[in-house]
DNA sequence: CCCTTATTCGGTATGGTGTACGGAGTTGTT
DNA sequence: AACAACTCCGTACACCATACCGAATAAGGG
C-alpha cells in the first residue's frame, strides 16, 4: 500500500474484455512472458498459498522474470486480481435443457460453490462492482436473470431472488470449511500447517473455556461433531430451504 | 508479513477470555495506555478507513505511543484483530420473551447484520474457528442453539439450520452495498472517494461493454435500477424466504 | 546497412508494513 | 540502596507495491 495510484479504468477494462488484443506484432524485444502466463502463475500461487502470498515479486520469480517487468503487462496488483478473477469464473455452462427456474438457480449456485471451493481467494476479490467489470461474471449474471425472466417478475423481485441465492452461496463457502486457511480471511495464518498446529495447541485451552456448563446448547452440538464439516449436505440443505421459500412465495403471490 | 512468528494460543485466549485480568499492581512504570484503549483505537481506525489502514504504527500514533509499546499489551496484529472482533460482537441481547424459534433466529440474524454493517471489517476477520475463540461470539452461538433446542432436532440438523442462516447473513452483508469500500474486500481501493471516482470514470466504458444486445436480461434489471441498493428490504426478503423454507421443512417432517 | 523508434526488461529508490531485539528508564520490594 | 520486574520504544530487518528511468532489443524506413 504505497502512495496513491491514480487508477485507469479504461486500461483494465480493455484487458478484461479483450479489447486490447494486440494484433500488431509490435516492435520492441520479444516478450518473455504473456499476460496469460502471469494470470495463471498468480492463480496458482493464490490457490496454493492464499492471497497474502500473492506478491508481485513471487509471481515474477515464479516466471523467471524481473518484478517490474510484470507492470508491462498489468497495471498493478489489483488489476491482476481482477483478471485472475475473471479467468477463474470462466465460461458458464448452461443448465440442462428444459430446466425449471429452480433447477437453473440450483445449477448456478453449484457453479458458484465450485468457484469458491477451487479458488477460495475469489471470495476476497469479488467486490459488488466487479460483477459488471468482468465479462465472464457479467455473462453468468445474465444467465441467472435469463432463467428468471420467464416468471415475469419485477426487476426488484428478480434482483432480490438472485441476490439472496448469491448471498447464501458466498456466505456458505466463506464461513464453512471450504477452505480453512487460504480463504483470504485474514485470520493471520499463512499456512495450512500453521493453522493445524495452532488448533492442536489451542484445543486444550478451549476445552477448559468452552464448557458444557457455560454453553450447554452449543456444547451439545459441538460434542456431536456437527461442526466437523459443513459439507455438501449442509450446503444443499440451506440452498434447498432457500429455494423452497422462494418457490412457495412465488406460488402464493 | 514478516518472518514466521510462532503463535501462542494461550496468550490470546487469556486476553480474550479475561483470564489475564492482572490483579497484580505490577512493579514497573505506569502503563501509558490500556488494552481497552488499544482495542478501541484499532476499531475506530478500521471502522473509518478499513482493515488495510489498520497498521500498528497508526494505532500507536493515534494513542500517542511508540509503535513497539503496543506489543507489551498485544502479541501482534492478528491477535489485536481477534480482540477487536470479540469486542465488536459484544453481548447478545436475548430475543423477546416467548419468541418462537423463527422469531429468535430472525432476531439473531439482524444482530449479525448490525455487526457487519457497523463494523464491515469483521467480515474479513471472522474465520470459522474464531467463533470458538471469542467468548462473545461463543455466547451468541450458544443462544442460537438454545433457541433451536426446544425443537428436538438432531445436532446435524441444528448445525445445518444455524449455519444456513449465518451463511445468508454474511453473504448478504458482504455482497451488498453494506459497505462499498471498507468491507475488507481487497478491491484495491483505500478510500470511498477513490471508489466513487473510479466508477464515474469507468461507467462510460461499461456502457459500451455491458449492452442490451449482449446481456439483455441483466441489462433489463440493471436499467430498472434494481442494483442500486440491496437494502433492508432485500435482506429481509431472502432471510424470510430462507426461514419460510426451514419452517416448511420442519413441519413436513 | 544504419538509424530511428517503439517496446520490453529490470535495477534502484521511496515509503509503507509487521515485528524481533535489546537498551533505557521507572517503580515496588527487599 | 540495591534488586527485580516491568514499561517504553529506537533501531533494524525482511518484505511489500510501485514510480522512475536507463539499458537492451528488434522492426521499419531511408
Amino acid at each position: 500500500m504505497a502512495e496513491r495510484k491514480r487508477p485507469d479504468p479504461g486500461r483494465v477494462l480493455a484487458l478484461l474484455w479483450g479489447t486490447a488484443t494486440t494484433p500488431t506484432p509490435a516492435r520492441g524485444p520479444r516478450p518473455k512472458v504473456t499476460l496469460d502466463q502471469i494470470i495463471r502463475a498468480g492463480t496458482d500461487l493464490a490457490d496454493a498459498e492464499g492471497l497474502d502470498a500473492l506478491s508481485m515479486r513471487r509471481v515474477a520469480e515464479r516466471l523467471g522474470v524481473g518484478t517490474m517487468s510484470l507492470y508491462t503487462y498489468v497495471p498493478g496488483r489489483t488489476e491482476l486480481l481482477h483478471l485472475m478473477y475473471d479467468r477463474a469464473v470462466g465460461p458458464t455452462p448452461p443448465p440442462p435443457q428444459g430446466a425449471t427456474w429452480r433447477q437453473a438457480l440450483r445449477h448456478y449456485a453449484r457453479l458458484g460453490r465450485d468457484l469458491y471451493r477451487d479458488h477460495p481467494w475469489t471470495l476476497s476479490v469479488a467486490t459488488p462492482g466487479l460483477m459488471l467489470m468482468s465479462p465472464n461474471s457479467t455473462a453468468r449474471a445474465d444467465a441467472v436473470y435469463a432463467a428468471l425472466a420467464p416468471l415475469g417478475l419485477s426487476a426488484e423481485q428478480q434482483a432480490a431472488i438472485a441476490g439472496s441465492v448469491d448471498a447464501y452461496v458466498r456466505g456458505a463457502c466463506q464461513g464453512s470449511g471450504v477452505s480453512l486457511t487460504s480463504a483470504g480471511l485474514d485470520g493471520g495464518f499463512t499456512d495450512t500447517d500453521d493453522y493445524e498446529r495452532w488448533w492442536t495447541e489451542a484445543t486444550p485451552h478451549l476445552i477448559e473455556l468452552v464448557t458444557r456448563e457455560r454453553f450447554p446448547h452449543l456444547y451439545a452440538v459441538w460434542e456431536a461433531g456437527a461442526f466437523e464439516d459443513f459439507g455438501d449436505a449442509s450446503f444443499d440443505y440451506g440452498l434447498d430451504r432457500l429455494l423452497d421459500g422462494i418457490e412457495r412465495h412465488l406460488d402464493g403471490t
